[in-house]
Formats: C-alpha cells, sequence, structure tokens
DNA sequence: CGTAGGTTTGATGCATGCAAGAAGTCATTC
DNA sequence: GAATGACTTCTTGCATGCATCAAACCTACG
C-alpha cells in the first residue's frame, strides 16, 4: 500500500488532479502528516511530482472538507480538531444514522437486510476471537451498508464528510470500542436490524441512535484518559 | 441589484477569492445564471477582472458545495437539480433541524427563546396582512434562529450547505408556502417553542420534524404543479 | 441523403514567473 | 538586558503561456 510510483520524467505522475486529492487525503487521515503539520504546495508538489497548481486545488478541496487549514499568505495546515468539535460530530452522527435507518426500515425488504445479518455473524466471531481489527472494519461495513442503503445520495454525501472528519480520531475510537463495548455493540447491531426486518422506521431509527449514542459516549470516555489524537503537535 | 463596479484597471475589482466566490454563488442562487448555464473562466474572469485562477478556484469550490458541475475538459455547468435530489434534501433537513430543535431545548433557558417568541408575532401580522415576503423572510430566520441557537457549529455547517442547494427552488417553494400553509405553519412554529420552553428535547424535534415534514410535503405538492425551476434549461 | 472521418475550435489542465505578505531573525538603541 | 526596528526568508496569491482534450463542424464518400 501507498507504494510510489515512478514513471519517466515528463510524464505527470498521477492519473489526474482526482489522484493527488485522494492521495492527500488518505496521508492526512493516516496520520502521516498528524494535526498541526505544515503542508506547503512546493513540498507536496515535489513529492507528487506535479506543479503546485494542482496541488494548490487538492488543498483547497481539503480545507473544504474540514480537514486542513489554510492560513492565507502563510501556509497550509493539518487541522487540529477540538474536543467540542468531536461532540458535535457525534451527534450529528446519531441523527444522519437515525434517519438512514429509518428510511432503509421504509423500504421494506431489501438485500441490504441479508448483508446487516451476515455482518452480525461475521462480527460475533470476530469477537469471540477477539479480532479487533476484523471487528473493526464490520462495524465500519455495518454503518455504511445502512447509510448506503437508505438510498439518499445527499445523505451519504453528508455522512461521508463526516466521516472524514472524525476518522482523525479513529485510533482513539477503534481501541476504545474493543474490551467491553464489543458484546453490547454487537446487540445493539442486532435490534437494529430486529427493528429493519419489521419494517418499522420508527423502531429501527431509535435503535440506531441509541447505538450510535451508547458508542459515541463509549468513545468520549476513552478520549478523556487517553488523551485526543495529536493534541498540540504544533508549538 | 446585480449592478457591475466599474473600477479602473489594475486594481483588482475584488477584494480577494472569497469575494469572487460570494459573488459567483448569489449569481447561480439568484438564477442570473440559470440551471444549465456554462460558466466559462475566461469569460467569468473578464466579468470580475481578474485572471482564470482565483475564478477557477471558485467553480471547484461550488462544485464541492453541489452548485454547480465540472466537466473535465469539457466545461463547467450551472448543476440541474432532479427531483429525487429535492426529496432527499428536505429529508435531510427534516432530521437536521430536529436534532438542532432537540439540542437548543437541552440547553435550556436561552435568549434564543425571545428572538423565536418575537419571530411567531411578526410573522402573525405578515400573516394578517398577506405580506409574503417579510413572512418567507421571517421564517427563514426562525429555522436559521433554532439551529444556531443548537450551539453545534458543524450541524451549523451541513444545514447550510443543505439550504444553498435547496436554495434554487426558492421561488418554488416560498409561493407554495404563501396560500393556506401559512396560519398552519405559524402553529407548527408556535408548538416547536412551546416544546422548547418545556425544556422538551425529544418534544421540540419531534414538533420541529413534524414542521419540517409538513412543509416539505406541501413543497412537494406545488412542485408537481408549478415545473421544477429551471427544468431543461440546455439542449 | 446519411454517415464516417478528419479538422477546427474552444475550453480546461497544468507549469511557471512574479509580486506581496507574514513570521522569524538579527542588529541596534535605550 | 529588553524592546524596537529593518531585513531576510519562506510561503502563498495571481497572471499567463502552452499542451491537451472533447465536441462540433465540415467535407468527402458510399
Amino acid at each position: 500500500m501507498q507504494e510510489v510510483i515512478q514513471l519517466r520524467k515528463g510524464v505527470p505522475a498521477s492519473a489526474n488532479q482526482a489522484s493527488i486529492l485522494d492521495k492527500l487525503r488518505k496521508l492526512v487521515l493516516s496520520g502521516e502528516y498528524p494535526p498541526g503539520a505544515p503542508l506547503p504546495e512546493l513540498f507536496l508538489a515535489d513529492q507528487f511530482e506535479v506543479s503546485r497548481t494542482p496541488v494548490r486545488e487538492a488543498l483547497k478541496q481539503l480545507e473544504n472538507e474540514g480537514l486542513v487549514e489554510i492560513r492565507p499568505k502563510v501556509g497550509t495546515f493539518v487541522r487540529i480538531p477540538t474536543r467540542r468539535e468531536i461532540v458535535e460530530l457525534f451527534q450529528l452522527k446519531e441523527s444522519l444514522e437515525g434517519l438512514a435507518a429509518s428510511l432503509l426500515a421504509r423500504r421494506g425488504t431489501v438485500p441490504e437486510l441479508d448483508i446487516l445479518k451476515r455482518n452480525i455473524e461475521e462480527s460475533e466471531r470476530a469477537e469471540r476471537r477477539a479480532d479487533a481489527a476484523t471487528y473493526a472494519e464490520l462495524v465500519h461495513e455495518f454503518h455504511w451498508t445502512i447509510v448506503k442503503g437508505s438510498d439518499n445520495s445527499k445523505l451519504a454525501e453528508h455522512y461521508g464528510r463526516l466521516m472524514n472528519q472524525l476518522a482523525y480520531h479513529r485510533i482513539v475510537l477503534e481501541t476504545v470500542e474493543r474490551p467491553a463495548r464489543m458484546r453490547a455493540s454487537i446487540r445493539e447491531h442486532q435490534s437494529v436490524v430486529d427493528a429493519l426486518m419489521e419494517k418499522d422506521p420508527v423502531g429501527a431509527e431509535l435503535a440506531m441512535r441509541g447505538h450510535v449514542s451508547a458508542s459515541s459516549l463509549a468513545a468520549a470516555r476513552g478520549a478523556d484518559t487517553g488523551n485526543a489524537a495529536g493534541e498540540k503537535t504544533q508549538a
């Protein structure tokens, strides 16, 4: 992963600008460039073997996504998220996922149901063998399946933006999710699926919101003990 | 309105790039450039008396906001929204405003309550003298007061993006809001405020969602009879 | 008359040069 | 020694030129 492909000079190393944006986003989200780190255009341009222009456009986009901060005439820096923002984002997450579950329930019998059921089964297996990595991946898929299944592209769009901003804290969150929350979390997933099977929009929304809320609280507790990701990386 | 200010050559007509973005956004939202209209960089650069670069960056941002569509190597066009998107956006609106009302109620006694009460009084006066323009403005303020009052900047951010996309349809929506909805809408606003006064998050959320939902349905009915804004402006 | 192919046009994508501004540095002065 | 001031440096902001590509057009041929 992250393999740098070297092409002969003269040929643009990246297929297009979208590619640069993706790479940059990954580098930020993965923590390669930690919060507070400077992102000089010229440096990045050299890295990607392009000129400043496409890098500049990518940075603008990342600023728009809330991942970096552009201080005019000074420079671009990886954004340092505050605790407050995390809380705000979780509140939004709860609302959006609740809506997604509700919409999915209203759609009635859908193929997503089988996917979700299988997801729970796999999650249980991952939990039994204490496979935290797989488990985290499954949780991720579970939530995205519901959001995508809501059949509301605008919702998915906003949700994606939100999750990108929360991704900063993945390290904190996933570790927190592990110990005691796993079993409870699976039960909550199950109750969401139950409501979906009954085609009960209100029940599905409530179950989903309860689940997200519980996860958020656990994450918040974790963020209080373990320091939030990259607090104060710059002077 | 829309007066083009001519400045002497050499002095940038716009203070900075943010200014260009705002102007462009206004031009698109106001319908100056209708859905489907092309937005060539060079043309706009001449309009604003700047080079293509800042225009280009503004267009990128507008694409990100969902207002324009950039077709690579072809051109930029004002986005043509679909009916489906409108429905999706209203679903999101309901959810976000419900969350906002809930959060505001949780804050307890807040100065926003007085603002909302005054807003309802003014709305009633506007309704009595059939002042649709003022009424529409008041409705707008009412909803934004609640969103801002929720004290969740991320929520406000997402809500703003959403409302920008819905603003295309302001013509349709506001005209629809007028006839029979006005009185009902005011009653619904009142019930939201009632729940807020009782510091009842659940009640406030339900009242808000009911209100948004009712408005949306009315708007959807209107959009079915009156054609959606700017359907098929291009070939 | 319709279609296929080449050409022209017009727009964007990117590279690069230059100017302007912000922050830190260093020397000077009180 | 501390504060003030100019200066140096690093960065972005914008303008512009060239290459590239998509689409329309026009021509030639079946």
